[in-house]
RNA sequence: GCCCCGAUAGCUCAGCUGGAUAGAGCAACGGACUUCUAAUCCGUAGGUCGCAGGUUCGAAUCCUGCUCGGGGUGCCA
């Protein structure tokens, strides 16, 4: 049952009787802020008052006149300038846990009226370089998403949207060609391409580091010092507002110098450390056109070239395969997996198609779309004759449209790429297609522990599998050192490494779907692996503490749950579980609302701590009567199944003892 | 320059379309283990919600300006 969606829509009823457009108002009924008010809150009084010219306390009056929540609630109260205020019966409550008890399907869940269509594009790996912890974020929140959406009823057609068709691949050709070694590549094919990507992608950026950037930063510079010279001037004006103005000018472009001089000297380290290795200085000075080479193997690729699409042919398996390995043992799946190439066919006709309808034109040699509001336009061809990433963005809408009539697309996709999707957006409206919803679901930043972007000490970015195998050791010793420390220790060998395993990939989704998704966060083992407050291994404690009950106990629970036990909520502890596990619908409902996965966790860690004060003030095996003991038990029953179900849907494994 | 996002307790973060005294966890301090997993629980302390105005019954939330930080900004993705 979704309490709030009910009482909303009783709301609703009772708003109309007094105002025909009044309806609007029943979204203002919310979980109450305190306890101390009750378990819901209407807060629609104050401003229809506004609206009827009448005073809110009134009007509240009115509305608990008109209200039927007789089977639900409580008597309402109005409190403070209009609020009214409701508490759940308790009768009510014990009914709904009921049904929810042999409820296996759907765990007390409603399915959404309104079943939509979503395609959901995630995670989205380049083929050519190995997944890092950039890639973690989309991962782990499109498969939330994905299997919550679904949970709730809707269609959702998840597509791995892989980059194996763009310069990273012309990089790989080029290193192929001219620095493969063929037993290597043999031995371990990912590795070896791993490695040509890597050189390669070093060469091209040192000789675009020396030719190009240092240049454009050394003008920089000598522009600003020239303008600091006339800003020191300017000090001297009369007019104490342009003097502070001029002040401020001076600080922020003294500012700018010393950031300009730095990126300076890290550009001139990272040269030097080229130019100090004799073999990779060797390599740099043979190989002066790398960065146009590679863009020309490319654009071979792209026109059909035999050589370059055999590679190709041959590489993609390994490189698929090996992607397929951490998708393994996150536990994560896709219903398609369309990378770039599979659109190859169609983007000259996307590009034709939008010439010809007037909306893309030329413009120095390239083909773009010039969009209201934006100043850059949308390059749907460069003057090349290559397409972009805009262009097959394009062509993967035309294609979800024909194939799946969707009525929504979501693209989980850092934030970095916001103007892209704003422009992609506005391109495929200007298109012609108006119905269909477009979402970027964008999301931070993960940082290391000093505020920024978390890399390696060497400052490349920190390789997927060996961040899932650290959190995963880490659990490892937590969980060996915790059992050891035991009287008895529960746990064999084997049955640690499993749980550290689950404890470990949880911890590191856990920590991601639990912070905002617009917010960049800190990365950091310790806290995601702590035992006490919002994470993953706290739930997951949790869970392990309930099933213990029904170890010891020696609990048949399919008989528990066919025992025809009434629930009963005498304490406030059990009443507070009680209400708890009815709001799962509600959580969920609003994860979808916002696609905002960390409603789910709060919900989870709410119930956690719900838990944690009933197993701390009610005993449950050695409660006074049997009829007791089995209401708290079906109390803990149905805890666990709603933890399981909700870490579950966020792709988290529980574990049965740890 | 222009555009986007952010600034909440010492630290890491929540805060749903404007709601009552702004909440967690960590760290600090004080309690609770002959007890169903103490990897826990309970309590205390800690905040001019970046700054200044405005909108209104009511603002962390909406508007304007400012400060600071991050990102993006014509042929990479």
């Amino acid at each position: 049952m979704n309490v709030l969606a009910e009482l909303r829509s009783r709301f609703r009823t009772a708003l109309e009787s007094l105002d025909a457009t009044a309806g609007e108002y029943a979204d203002m009924v919310l979980p109450s802020q305190d306890a101390k008010f009750g378990d819901y809150q209407a807060n629609c009084a104050m401003p229809l008052g506004k609206r009827l010219g009448k005073p809110p306390r009134d009007i509240a009056g009115q509305l608990v006149e008109q209200l039927d929540l007789t089977d639900l609630c409580e008597t309402p109260e109005i409190a403070g300038p209009g609020f009214i205020n409701l508490k759940l019966k308790e009768d009510w409550l014990v009914s709904q846990l009921q049904q929810t008890i042999n409820d296996h399907q759907q765990l007390g869940i409603i399915p959404t009226a309104e079943p939509k269509t979503f395609v959901l594009d995630y995670s989205s790996p380049n083929v050519a370089k190995p997944m890092h912890v950039g890639h973690i974020r989309s991962t782990v929140i499109g498969d939330a998403l994905c299997r919550i959406l679904r949970q709730l009823g809707h269609r959702v057609i998840s597509d791995n949207h892989i980059g194996d068709w763009g310069t990273q691949f012309g990089m790989i050709i080029y290193g192929y060609k001219h620095f493969a070694d063929e037993a290597a590549l043999n031995e371990d094919a990912v590795a070896e391409l791993s490695r040509l990507y890597k050189l390669v992608n070093q060469l091209v950026e040192h000789h675009e580091t020396r030719e190009r950037k240092i240049p454009e930063i050394e003008q920089q510079v000598v522009e600003l010092v020239a303008r600091l010279e006339q800003m020191h001037d300017a000090t001297e004006l009369e007019v104490d507002k342009e003097r502070k103005k001029a002040a401020k000018q001076l600080k922020q472009a003294e500012g700018n110098l010393a950031g300009l001089r730095a990126t300076l000297d890290s550009l001139r380290n990272k040269v030097a450390a080229v130019d100090n290795d004799p073999k990779l200085s060797e390599l740099a000075a043979a190989h002066p056109e790398i960065g146009t080479a590679v863009l020309a193997e490319t654009a071979a690729l792209h026109a059909g070239d035999q050589t370059n699409q055999s590679l190709w042919d041959r590489f993609l398996p390994a490189c698929l395969q090996s992607i397929d390995e951490v998708y393994n043992r996150l536990g994560v799946t896709f219903d398609h997996s369309l990378g770039e190439s599979f659109y190859q066919s169609r983007l000259a006709g996307v590009v034709q198609d939008l010439t010809q309808r007037g909306l893309a034109r030329e413009s120095d040699g390239a083909i773009c779309v010039f969009l209201d509001g934006h100043k850059a336009p949308f390059i749907i061809q460069k003057k090349d004759g290559a397409f972009l990433y805009a262009t097959t963005d394009l062509a993967t809408v035309q294609y979800r449209l024909e194939q799946w009539q969707p009525d929504t697309i979501v693209y989980v996709v850092d934030h970095r790429q916001s103007l892209h999707f704003e422009q992609l957006f506005a391109t495929v409206r200007l298109w012609g297609h108006e119905d269909v919803k477009l979402e970027h679901v964008s999301f931070g930043t993960v940082l290391g522990e000093d505020g920024r972007p978390y890399k390696t000490r060497s400052g490349t970015a920190v390789g997927l599998s060996g961040l899932l195998d650290e959190a995963v050791q880490r659990a490892h010793k937590i969980v060996s050192e915790n059992d050891d420390a035991r009287e008895k220790p529960l746990l064999s060998a084997e049955e640690r490494l499993q749980v550290a395993e689950r404890i470990g990939l949880g911890a590191i989704k856990y920590a991601d779907l639990a912070h905002n998704r617009t917010s960049d966060y800190v990365f950091s083992y310790d806290k995601m692996l702590a035992m006490n407050g919002n994470t993953a291994a706290y739930m997951q404690y949790s869970y392990a503490r309930v099933r213990s009950i029904f170890d010891r106990g020696e609990i048949e629970v399919e008989a528990l749950r066919a025992g025809g036990t009434t629930i009963s909520l005498d304490e406030p502890a059990e009443r507070a579980l009680a209400v708890a596990l009815l709001r799962f619908s509600e959580a969920l409902e609003r994860v979808v609302a916002d696609y905002r996965p960390n409603h789910l966790t709060t919900y989870l860690f709410d119930l956690a701590s719900a838990y944690s004060s009933f197993f701390e003030n009610c005993p449950v095996l050695k409660a006074e009567s049997d009829q007791l003991r089995n209401s708290r038990l079906l109390l803990c029953d149905l805890t666990a199944r709603t933890i399981v179900r909700g870490l579950n849907l966020l792709g988290i494994q529980v574990v049965e003892r740890m």
